[in-house]
DNA sequence: GTAGTCCTTGGGAGCGCTCCCACAAACGCA
DNA sequence: TGCGTTTGTGGGAGCGCTCCCAAGGACTAC
């Protein structure tokens, strides 16, 4: 491990500049010479010191992603391990490291930006954030350190993608109607973030487009846990609803609960459609009708945009990505359309 | 940003020597000095460039987590996310950096292993696995790394830290004995894995020590999903087991699921333990019974012993550290014993 | 044969930091 | 007063790499 550029250039009988021209694939080099160096790395193990080269490049190769504190919360949640998934495989094959931030208390958060931004360890980072006034986004844009939000951001300056959570919930609540239910209840997720606030509009325009009044006893404002679900679901049951469409497929299973519990059943006495389709969704009783999310998708997509910028920053006035990955509805047996 | 230790010696009058003592902590600097300095350092917001000190210091405070391929499908369990949860808490905490590395395809992950700790990028690392067989900490042991491994792992030369799964499993099958229960069935882990391993010995060695045989009609290796859970008891319901232990929660829901589909429930026509207590084990129905293991402390444990070896490395001869964080039965409805 | 060109290679400088040695000033002791 | 010792500070060297400039050789064109 000892081994240096110099070493490896008094090997292969040539100079320390040529091996550097070599690993970094720079034409002007003879191609026998080439191979002879290539030879020499190879057979050594030899792997340039990192922060040698950082030092001079200004490039780490690393990037960030950072899970701001009020989502921790929502960890067991598969959605950001799947997210991860997909974002490391997407790095791993362009040859990026990952650094992962969570910020777990809001007092130290100052201190961890200054620490994982400012010392020049990051080339970029992953803003895992669904939080309109999030001020993470606006730190980074002040420090000019190139970013990506996951998920929905009112910045135009920000470069973000989103799964379409308007869409997807237009397309389960659009069904429900199509099944002949009129008393659409809803259970949101939190409405400061994005998604909760989305999945509910979509809810909203749907039911107007279609002639529908909006009743404000059918909406319920969950947090996406399944405690949520189930307590909303109760007072549910004391109103006309005949069908629920819940933000999320854990507090879809909450509803299933609290539904059970009442000696009633979906999809009989109540219809459900969740938002997610985790795995879960498919082996509870009845399996659940859900809008899937491509979260692995986004992941890739997300790294993809980061990784981009840094290879070919955009002009400074340009307009900011933004983009949509599509959803789509899964349908099971707790909607009552299927078997 | 463009800001070095020479800019901050020039705005407070003194050498960069003397900003990098005071920034090191070194004593020999007196106290109005440093003050003085500190006030600077403030202000400008500087942080030092992570890349030119580690090339001198040879230290990055970068910790990386690595989590093999064959683990990663089990991702959606949350172990690893509150694992990591655990791991950072206590890394933000000491001021070091963590990367993730998710191995994906076997074949790429000796080119992975390469970028990933032969160029000087990580202090040391924490290696996820529960395979016996698993290559890699051998390689680290072999290339000098320091490391610690998140399990048990049969080699005296490395560290490790494990969750106690045999005398969980223990008392989860003494619980069914006391109960009155004589013929217990298992689903197990994979046992290429230390905890399905171990989980499956607690059993074992449990109901001998209690002078009951063993049926090996009754012991059913599982994969740690709720499908492997839901086919085992499909057949376990045509053996005359009354009992059954499921070294997974998950797989413990998928044997609720097999029992409700044949007519039968829990506890009254089969008692249920599961392992692990995750979140959604209390609110099945009926409420899981399970063997309750401190996944949070686990991963901040394992930081810290890693820290400190790289704090203080021991001696080379000394024995590796090995310890084992207790388990304990969570009693709930699914057995039989409460409510 | 000489000048101008391109291609390939070598070596100096420098990235921002830490470490070490040297030196000045202050102090203690005979 | 003179010596040695301690304390605090400054600056050179160098970590391993990339970038740039210069120089040698081969080649073309006049």
């Amino acid at each position: 491990m000892a081994l240096t550029l110099e070493g490896i250039a008094r090997l292969a009988g040539v100079s320390r500049s040529t091996v550097s021209r070599v690993i970094n694939d720079h034409p002007s080099v003879r191609s026998e010479v080439r191979e002879q160096v290539w030879q020499v790395i190879h057979e050594t193990g030899y792997q340039p010191h990192a922060a040698a080269r950082s030092l001079v490049t200004r490039r780490t190769r690393i990037l960030g992603v950072v899970i701001p504190e009020p989502i921790i919360k929502l960890f067991t949640d598969p959605f950001f391990p799947i997210l991860l998934y997909g974002i490391t495989e997407t790095c791993n094959a362009q040859h990026y490291h990952l650094m992962l931030s969570l910020f777990h208390h809001p007092a130290e958060q100052d201190d961890q930006y200054r620490r994982i931004v400012g010392n020049g360890h990051l080339d970029g980072v992953i803003v895992a954030s669904a939080h309109m006034d999030d001020p993470l986004p606006l730190r980074l844009l002040h420090d000019g350190i190139p970013f990506v939000v996951v998920g929905r951001y009112p910045d135009e300056r920000v470069h973000s993608i989103d799964i379409d959570n308007f869409g997807g919930s237009c397309q389960a609540v659009e069904h429900l109607i199509r099944l002949g239910h009129t008393e659409i209840a809803t259970i949101s997720g939190p409405l400061t973030m994005t998604s909760g606030a989305d999945r509910l509009l979509g809810y909203k325009q749907t039911l107007s487009a279609h002639g529908l009044p909006l009743n404000p006893d059918l909406i319920i404002e969950g947090d996406y846990t399944e405690g949520s679900g189930y307590a909303a679901t109760k007072r549910l049951l004391m109103t006309p609803a005949t069908a629920i469409f819940a933000a999320s497929d854990i507090m879809a299973i909450g509803a299933l609960k609290a539904l059970h519990e009442a000696g009633k059943q979906a999809p009989r006495d109540m219809a459900i459609i969740g938002f997610d389709d985790v795995p879960l969704a498919s082996s509870v009783q009845p399996a659940l009708t859900t809008v899937r999310q491509p979260i692995r998708q986004l992941g890739s997509a997300v790294a993809e945009l980061l990784m981009g910028i840094l290879a070919d920053p955009p002009e400074p006035g340009s307009a900011a990505h933004k983009s949509v990955l599509p959803t789509h509805l899964v349908v099971r047996q707790s909607c009552g359309a299927a078997g």
